[in-house]
DNA sequence: ATACATACC
DNA sequence: CACTGGTATGTAT
């Protein structure tokens, strides 16, 4: 499908191999302030090769050490075992903002588009035959594709369109996770336990689902952990399915020639690193992971040595509540210090409406700038009270600014709050921080320092967090080592323990299931609620009952959301309502 | 504890 | 001409 539009404009304007597309991107940017802030971090990195390589020479000519070290290493993979007794789904829908665009303009679908405006956010299939990628600046989109169509974003519209699409999915697991709107993993063991369906067939089946509700293709991974699940769903991108079976086997042999970078935490500059070192893949890594031991700290190198190994989590993470609020903005270049105090006042107060509209209050400040060289720097304060005004919010940023005693011009400027409690728990404690206060005073103990600070510790830990800070800490003190990366943040404890996360499947939803199954071919089943829908190929009582439903859905959602804080295993919070705009924008059938 | 680095979408 | 923004977590000091 693809092929023919990739003549056309490949004769015209294309870019026809990665050395050309190479070659245009860096004619593009070469001698920007940007590009040589990456030529020195290319050079340190370079460096931290050399140090490491260094070390790895010394350590291969100690004979002893690498006996003992590769016993280390064999005990490890003595010890763990790949753990194939769950089934973990992967879903990723195709392009997804773009694709959203597409929806309101189908005229578009075959020519090169993108998301974004100064940095592509998403760009069409089209578009990347031309080398454009996410995180590519908009001009250098432009110079590979002159005839790129640029959309802005539209952020509520995506987020609709996921809603319906985590909504189709929490029917298979209701606890899912996801790390964007466009992406989920399910646990689809408690449900495939009660279906006995064949995993690839349930998961065409939800794919087809995903397309019948959001006119959208959504391509998905099947495989025994979260993590091969991922990878296995990029396998077949866009719109394809791939399965590793549930077998130790089958997970080496995905993972065998699998190149490092693939792994979910390894980046841009650890990927260059191990190619520095000439570990490329899985296996390069299982084969010499006595070496990775020798040169990386024990997180790091558990980490990507699991990785390679197959072995990442195979359950669901407790949801945690978030750990800071920040905003940031990029402008062009200031210098003076009234204009940076100017920019800590405005980024204040976009900071303290977020913080104010989800209802938290934070006790730590960050300020970041970025100078016009593309340096980075921070300074942070533990404030004496918790806070999320404004103004005071300005007056430490301003405090943070002085100690950085800034004397260049920068480009962006950020402001990061953490240590954050919830609004309320916090107004609570200072009526008891207020009577205890009280207490102190009649007893002779003046407590000159009237902050929540010092009680923070205790209460709000005590009554809000402790369940989770518990769970976590028991799962360290059982684990040999922790992992570093969400993806893997704690392994071996359940590579042990085997199963433990819970079906959260209904009874309805069963039943709803079998309603599935016994669907009469010539009636229309509802990708929402699974009901039959006889409409008699009219489209609009189609259309009408599939916006009742989601409308409905997104109540029951809402509702389960209150009365169970359990139930978000996802990142993303899910919008209360469709808003009529963007549900418009999903009224299929109606073309 | 603070600053900086890396990663993900 | 031109390289984001929000959050988490790991490493180094």
């Amino acid at each position: 499908m693809n092929e023919p539009i990739f003549h056309y404009y490949g004769n015209k304007a294309g870019v026809e191999g990665a050395d050309q597309i190479k070659q245009v991107i860096d004619d593009a940017t070469r001698g920007s302030e940007y590009y040589k802030r990456q030529q020195e971090k290319r050079q340190q990195v370079l460096q931290k090769v050399n140090k490491m390589q260094m070390e790895l020479d010394s350590y291969k000519n100690n004979e002893q050490k690498i006996k003992e070290t590769k016993e280390i290493i064999q005990n490890k993979v003595k010890e763990f075992q790949i753990n194939t007794d769950r089934i973990w789904a992967h879903f990723d829908m195709d392009m997804f903002y773009v694709a959203c665009e597409l929806l309101d303009k189908p005229e578009l679908k075959d020519k090169p588009v993108a998301v974004g405006q100064t940095i592509v956010s998403t760009a069409n299939y089209v578009a990347r035959k031309f080398g454009v990628r996410s995180a590519m600046p908009g001009f250098v989109a432009k110079k590979l594709c002159p005839e790129i169509i640029f959309i802005p974003c539209h952020f509520e519209k995506y987020k609709s369109v996921s809603n319906i699409f985590m909504t189709i999915l929490k029917k298979y697991d209701d606890n899912l996770e996801s790390m964007g709107l466009d992406e989920a993993n399910l646990d689809l063991t408690e449900y495939i336990n009660n279906s006995q369906e064949d995993p690839a067939i349930l998961c065409e089946n939800i794919r087809k689902d995903i397309l019948l509700a959001t006119q959208l293709t959504a391509s998905c991974g099947v495989g025994p952990n979260k993590m091969i699940a991922k990878l296995a769903s990029e396998i077949n991108k866009p719109n394809g399915l791939h399965v590793v079976e549930q077998s130790a086997t089958a997970v080496l042999n995905f993972l065998e020639k699998l190149p490092i970078r693939k792994i979910p935490g390894i980046g841009n500059i650890t990927e260059q690193i191990l190619s520095g070192l000439n570990f490329n893949t899985c296996k390069d890594v299982r084969d010499r992971a006595d070496e990775l031991y020798v040169i990386f700290t024990p997180k790091t190198f558990e980490y990507i040595f699991y990785s390679c190994w197959g072995v990442a989590r195979n359950y669901h993470v407790e949801f945690e509540d978030q750990h800071s609020i920040s905003c940031q903005r990029t402008f062009s270049s200031i210098s003076t210090q009234r204009e940076f105090e100017d920019k800590v006042d405005y980024i204040a107060e976009k900071l303290a409406e977020e913080m104010q509209s989800e209802e938290k209050v934070g006790n730590h400040l960050t300020l970041i700038i970025k100078t016009s060289k593309f340096e980075i720097r921070s300074k942070s304060l533990q404030l004496n009270q918790y806070t999320n005004q404004a103004k005071q919010i300005a007056i430490y940023g301003k405090q943070l600014l002085k100690i950085m005693q800034l004397d260049e011009p920068i480009r962006l400027l950020g402001l990061k709050m953490s240590s954050l409690a919830n609004e309320k728990q916090i107004q609570k404690q200072s009526i008891s921080t207020y009577f205890k206060r009280q207490i102190d005073k009649s007893s002779g103990q003046e407590n000159l320092v009237p902050s929540i600070k010092g009680s923070k510790s205790h209460q709000i830990t005590e009554e809000n967090d402790s369940f989770n800070k518990m769970s976590l800490q028991q799962q360290e003190q059982s684990k040999p080592d922790i992992l570093s990366d969400d993806e893997a943040s704690s392994i071996s404890n359940q590579i042990l323990s085997g199963v433990n996360s819970k079906s959260h499947q209904s009874q309805q939803q069963q039943q709803q299931y079998q309603q599935k199954q016994q669907a009469q071919p010539k009636s229309f089943r509802c990708p929402i609620c699974n009901k039959e829908i006889d409409c008699k190929g009219n489209n609009t009582v189609l259309n009408k009952h599939i916006d009742r439903c989601i409308t409905q859905q997104n109540v029951i959602v809402e509702q389960s959301d209150e009365s169970n804080r359990n139930f978000s295993g996802s990142k993303i919070k899910v919008p209360s309502k469709i808003d009529s705009k963007a549900q418009k924008s999903f009224n299929f059938f109606k073309k």
